[in-house]
DNA sequence: GATGAATGAGGATTCATTCAT
DNA sequence: CATGAATGAATCCTCATTCAT
């Protein structure tokens, strides 16, 4: 599309190759999210797929080798989509900034509408599932890492377990996102903020630090 | 067969049809139970399960109407299996009540070995999802209602929501499960039930729980 | 099986399971048979097979894993058939003998027709050709064999290599039989038989061996 | 590239149509020989040829309406390579001249690797079968001619039908042909050759025929 | 002419379900 | 009731051939 509107009239509405393959790709890229989240990954053949990008069955296997690459290329980009996103602790208000983060994160996933689809290949891919786990356990260091800082600081609780508590966080969050996009209502994420921090930060704490910069 | 070589006569020479049948009803159910654990559900058929129980296909399609049915049939009687139990709080030490209890409840659900199955059905099922989605209302309800009652005794965080709270403790205890059987490790119930327990009770609260019976 | 013996005439005329099947192993195996000496193996289809069977292609996969197997169960009792048959040196009139063997032989062949597929796969299967090389190898051992011990006896040539004699019937008689096949004309065996005996006998042997019980 | 050669300096650099689309041709008809060689004429397919060759899929059907006639254009020159050469009688010492005819023409053989593709084609394709077929007759005619001629000199055995023995002597060039193609081995040519005039020549003639020019 | 992406019919194989025995 | 052979629709995937660029 863009390449059309600085084209100036009487040019050649030439469309690159590369390009045309790469929108074909996109189509059934899209056309497999559409279908994987509306009928269920195993229940989405690859003519349909390429049906519902109006293409031949052929051309899908031009592009992906099968099904399962397909997911594979819709997910590879969007695994941190799933993912909890690094809190940030170090604000005077982390309550409000935490619920803002995974608000903004939440929307990013559920455009994707690929939370629908993970659970069921999960189960069954133990590539994708090993994948999945690998991130997982980034994001729980990176969290971790995040918690040992405010607890040498004194911020947290004294007596909690922090790798419990990283996965705490990581768990509601998650959980948050699967609910919102299994019932399609909105999460109330202020709220889930207000929890996992409380797990975090002792009330008086968080107090202290909203009065630092009032 | 064999039952019958040796009985004497007059003696009661028969078993119940209504047993036989359960029985046989009953080895299906096991050996489905045992291949959607092992293979996954999508990828278990119908003659693999019949011959796994020793019946012939056909039987299979006698006590059950098809695979799915098999797989209701299955996670009916165990879907409490799936869910958080119900805390109770009303005890001088909640934290180590709550952990064992969760511990017990583990254990059952994983010898179910269910777990596994789940994920994969719930994406595809939209019926068994309603179920799930029922029963863990149910759990959500009565755990909200012990929760506003602890609450109405002054137990609990004043500014948290209880719902939220209700909620956060299901999907930490469900996470725990699925951990658990996805990794295959023990997971540290002790310090799960002590985030739950800072979730609902101010630390101070419990301590004096604790000194009460002391 | 054993449903038959207790039979009485006039009873219900029952066909035993096990037979049944046989029949239509059968009826599959002599499809096979047909449509591969008709079209080809490869442009053969199971779908065909089974269709020209009569039953459905389901049922094809129930008693053959693929096209492959079903054309081994038709090759593998019938290797003999594709082989020289070992000439018998010691009659009076060798040259009548072989020709003989040689059109008895020729006629299980034709029967069965397999010739015009063996060439098509053994050019592409490397088991089923290394399965014929060895048979193949056993006739050649067993006719070298035999003019060996007519070389001892003084009644062959002296200077032709035996080996190569040995090779040479195993050619022409094979030849035969393939021209035979491919031309649906019948081939002068007793000039085959005689062109061999020349390979093998000087004439002057042969017309004494002729004399002894003349 | 002759052509090129008496091109002046400054002439136009410039490689005629025809001589490139020939190159191309060639080109394709090299690489279909190579892979119906080596992965067999079934399995190869169009574009795999013309990747081989560096040209686009499409080039190939502009060159061959498909690889049929490919093949064919391969084999149709190539054809005379597959058939047994005239042998040639009138020399003093027919069996060393038959033997060092053999080994030539087997070397053109199986330098075109065809031989293993033959096989395979003839059982499918009744065209060719009957091209060659026709060929192999023109040449039993041919070799049939040679015999009677040295049958009238008095030269050959007596008894023998000279048409089986033209056909044997084909039947043997060719098998030994094949059996060098198939199993890799060089084949004793000699020992060949000497069989092969032992069914065209009584001993003593062929003794006779080396005396002449000692 | 050359390209190679696109086509879609066709082959191999599986499996839920039925039904004659 | 039990059996398991039979069914055939449905899936995955390939490849000869065409055609827009």
């Amino acid at each position: 599309m863009s390449e059309r509107e600085d084209r100036l009239a009487g040019e050649f509405p030439f469309i690159p190759r590369q390009e045309r393959a790469q929108q074909k790709r996109n189509a059934l890229l899209e056309s497999g999210r559409i279908l994987f989240v509306s009928k269920g990954y195993e229940h989405t053949t690859a003519k349909e797929i390429a049906a519902h990008a109006g293409v031949a069955t052929g051309t899908f296997y031009r592009y992906f080798s099968d099904k399962r690459q397909l997911l594979m290329s819709l997910l590879e980009d969007k695994i941190d989509y799933f993912l909890a996103p690094e809190p940030y602790w170090f604000s005077n208000d982390p309550e409000a900034f935490l619920a803002s983060l995974l608000e903004t994160h939440a929307n990013r996933l559920h455009r994707s509408g690929l939370y629908r689809v993970l659970p069921e290949v999960l189960s069954k891919d133990s590539y994708l599932y090993e994948v999945v786990q690998a991130a997982r356990k980034g994001v729980h260091a990176r969290i971790l890492f995040g918690l040992k800082k405010i607890y040498e600081k004194g911020l947290t609780w004294k007596d909690l377990d922090l790798a419990t508590v990283a996965w705490s966080i990581i768990v509601l969050v998650e959980s948050g996102y699967e609910k919102e996009a299994q019932s399609g209502k909105r999460v109330n994420y202020q709220e889930i903020a207000k929890v996992i921090c409380r797990m975090v930060f002792p009330p008086e704490v968080l107090a202290k630090l909203r009065e630092c910069t009032e």
